[in-house]
DNA sequence: ATAAGAAAACTAATGACTTTTGATTTTATA
DNA sequence: TATAAAATCAAAAGTCATTAGTTTTCTTAT
């Protein structure tokens, strides 16, 4: 059986596997070429260097990221899908460390893809937080919490600086609850039986 | 007049400089050495390596944060002190990012400095929550969500990633105002009159 | 089936940065 | 003036991304 030969998505998939076991400092292009079993050269074939995986990377792990928080939501509404959106964007992060730090690194060049997938989970939560009836100024400041409270747990747990041994998910779902709670009320659904 | 000869503190905060410029990854010897006026390997007679340097910066910035923070707390008990030092906590970062990277970057060596000024802002905050009468755990939560809205908020802030042109300061006041209104309420302090 | 063309992989080499060492010289201090 | 500290030169040993030219390999069309 013939080895499969590499692609630009294989490259990426590998860079992806590399960063979040060593951390996105150390995306090199030496290792991605030897996990793929081919030399640095040939990993041009694919990717425009090393700048270019850094940019296919961010924009496939934004990706991935709404899509899990979009599926989350899934048959849920108001606070119930904030909290599952929360869980699984904690989850992506700490199962994805180093392809979420991928996600935040500035870019050297204008990057669509990430803009773009970017810009749909902020859209997934403006549409969640509709039921809230809240002002254009409380809207941001209630979706920069929101943000502010996942990333910041997420990348204090993944580092270890939560030393403790009292259960994470326990504080998150503490502080999550909270923090929703404190939200204005949502109308509840309307019936349309 | 002749030039002050380079010491140890002079290095540290060269690199301290440096690190909020050019981001804590930036920090390598040479530009250090060219700030100090001295050529690379003399910087060998203050600091004891690289990762000798980045220790000692992660340890002189976790004692940096920990006194604005127990400055901030000074006059105030309760909800206040809460709010001030979440304010000097989020200053802190804004003002001297690469510092605070260095803070969280894991250590190859232990680091007594570093968990001697972790260990007394923990303290700190500690101290300020007896009056909210928290369980053990909840108190452990709290803290947490306190560390994840403060450090969430001002890393993504730093970062850019908040694009909007909503005033970031309404936006931190209104998100740490409703998490510590969440908090049970503390007893009022005791009139010594 | 075979020849042509394209895509992928390779070898070789360059140039720029790294940290770190050892031995030596300069400089300040006691 | 003697001693210790600081700065220096020189060099090693490594990693890094990237380019150019060449060979292999697969695919496609004749």
């Amino acid at each position: 059986m013939a080895k499969q030969r590499v692609t630009r998505t294989l490259v990426v998939e590998a860079a992806a596997r590399h960063v979040n076991t060593y951390g996105f400092a150390a995306l090199t292009l030496a290792p991605i070429a030897a996990k793929l079993g081919i030399k640095i050269p040939s990993l041009y074939n694919h990717v425009d260097g090393l700048d270019a995986l850094q940019a296919a990377l961010a924009g496939y792990g934004a990706q991935a990221l709404f899509l899990r928080c979009q599926d989350a939501a899934i048959g849920r509404g108001g606070a119930d899908a904030l909290l599952a959106i929360a869980e699984a964007y904690r989850s992506f992060i700490i199962l994805n460390p180093g392809i979420y730090a991928a996600t935040l690194h500035p870019q050297s060049q204008p990057n669509p893809e990430l803009v773009q997938a970017n810009r749909s989970l902020m859209e997934l939560l403006e549409r969640i937080l509709i039921p809230f009836e809240l002002s254009g100024a409380d809207r941001t400041h209630v979706l920069r919490g929101f943000r502010s409270i996942v990333h910041g747990f997420a990348t204090l747990e993944e580092s270890g600086a939560f030393g403790l041994p009292i259960d994470m998910n326990v504080s998150f779902q503490t502080i999550m609850t909270a923090y929703i709670t404190s939200i204005n009320k949502p109308r509840r659904a309307v019936s349309l039986l």
